[in-house]
DNA sequence: ACCTGAACACCGTTCAAGT
DNA sequence: ACCTGAACACCGTTCAAGT
């Protein structure tokens, strides 16, 4: 489509240089501002080579395969969300936690409008992943600084869901939904005290609910939850009267 | 991975019968068995025709291409959605609007998890369906009935959004926002006398903002807008104390 | 150690051919 | 009218070969 030069060193469109090598680092580099530019479905292994001024099978010297490749992206989305969450200015948590949480969840929105592929990529690929996991942990610390329960901070993180982090409905939705609670599970003893927060929220709902070692989450019961949140907050705003907002932002 | 006959009439697996015709319809069926069964990226010409026993060029005398297929599939899920949310019993709508809110979006849930697919392939590819349109004129209709001004209806269905339909974020995120809202503008005064509320709200927001004849709707204000009813939710549910619920549903 | 060309099993799709 | 086989331009990936 665009337009081509198909030979060069690619990304460096500098004159001859000695042809500087590739790495795991260039070829992410690549692979993100191809999603950026044309879609997730344009990162194929012989455009991004083309892109870099090599051979498809050049790749595989630097990542394993494509997944790993998808992975990466994940990996700089996720690593780009925490900077941008951790540099929001916000007062400090302990006092406002509304606006602790607000200043971090606009922050990811910005990254995520940077990169549209992601919410995708997250939701069919990421639901393990540490640092999406530390993510939800800041929130949660959040809300429990603002003196929430376990209980309710659980359900507070089901309804934000999407908005959190910008997927959609069940927040996560992996094909095998038992065994991967295992593994959540299991990662969150394994960094316990890296992870306060998710211990103790996991903990208690599994003492209310000891049936359901596996699986602790009702999903119809948090979409309940959140569309009853979204419900009543909208009849407040409407028996409240007046304009939602003078002029356009 | 299936166990996988790879000969005599697919779906039909009684003894030879005088091979029914291919349609159209038969073809769409399959498809939803498909996705249903392995996911959507299972769905392929070869393999969508080995189900039904014949080759994939068959196919293309009964729908247009791939895309016709993926279209189709659409098509079924909002008819069973529409369906679905009709027999939703509920409130007389003038009556109780979150009640008949809250029915019709939980009965499109209930379709939306029979068919894992279908969010995505709704955010991809059914922004301008007149059937998912209708929905939102449905929703729209409660909204008004239940005493919303256009203003806030508007921001409701934002908010609603994800919850709605069951996919994600911006509700509608086409490649080219400002032809997407131009095309939308302009089927919705096409069908003006079957979507009075749509037409209303639309004639309401663009007098309230006359700058913006192109791009009726500010992303970054109905994300925080909406954002901002979950965590105004959230708080006076924290302030109010309790369990959220005694039992697991 | 790093890169490459040919090849394989998959895609969607076209086209000429069969009944 | 309906179905098919061969072929084309794409995928991801393997493997033997080049430097």
């Amino acid at each position: 489509m665009g337009t081509r030069t198909g030979t060069g060193t690619g990304e460096t469109t500098g004159r001859q240089q000695p042809r500087l090598p590739l790495s795991r680092e260039r070829v992410l580099r690549a692979a993100v501002d191809l999603a950026d530019r044309d879609g997730l479905e344009a990162v194929t292994m012989r455009r991004l080579a083309q892109d870099l001024g090599v051979e498809a099978m050049s790749l595989y010297h630097h990542v394993a395969n494509k997944g790993a490749i998808l992975d990466g992206l994940i990996e700089v989305v996720l690593e780009e969300i925490a900077e941008a969450a951790d540099r929001a200015e916000a007062p400090p948590a302990g006092q406002d936690w509304q606006a602790a949480l607000r200043a971090r969840i606009l922050a990811a929105r910005q990254v995520l409008l940077r990169h549209r592929w992601a919410p995708r990529l997250l939701e069919e690929r990421a639901a393990l992943n540490p640092r999406l996991i530390g993510y939800f942990e800041g929130l949660l610390g959040i809300l429990r600084a603002g003196g929430f329960s376990w209980d309710l901070a659980h359900h507070a993180l089901h309804a934000l869901g999407s908005r959190a982090i910008g997927f959609a409905q069940e927040l996560f939705t992996p094909d095998d939904r038992d065994a991967a609670y295992d593994e959540a599970t299991e990662m969150i003893a394994q960094m316990a005290e890296r992870l306060p927060n998710l211990t103790g929220m996991l903990a208690e709902v599994m003492h209310n609910d000891p049936d359901s070692t596996l699986g602790w989450c009702d999903d119809q019961f948090e979409f309940e939850f959140g569309l009853d949140l979204l419900l009543d907050g909208l009849e407040r705003r409407r028996a409240a009267g007046g304009p939602v907002r003078p002029r356009r932002s």
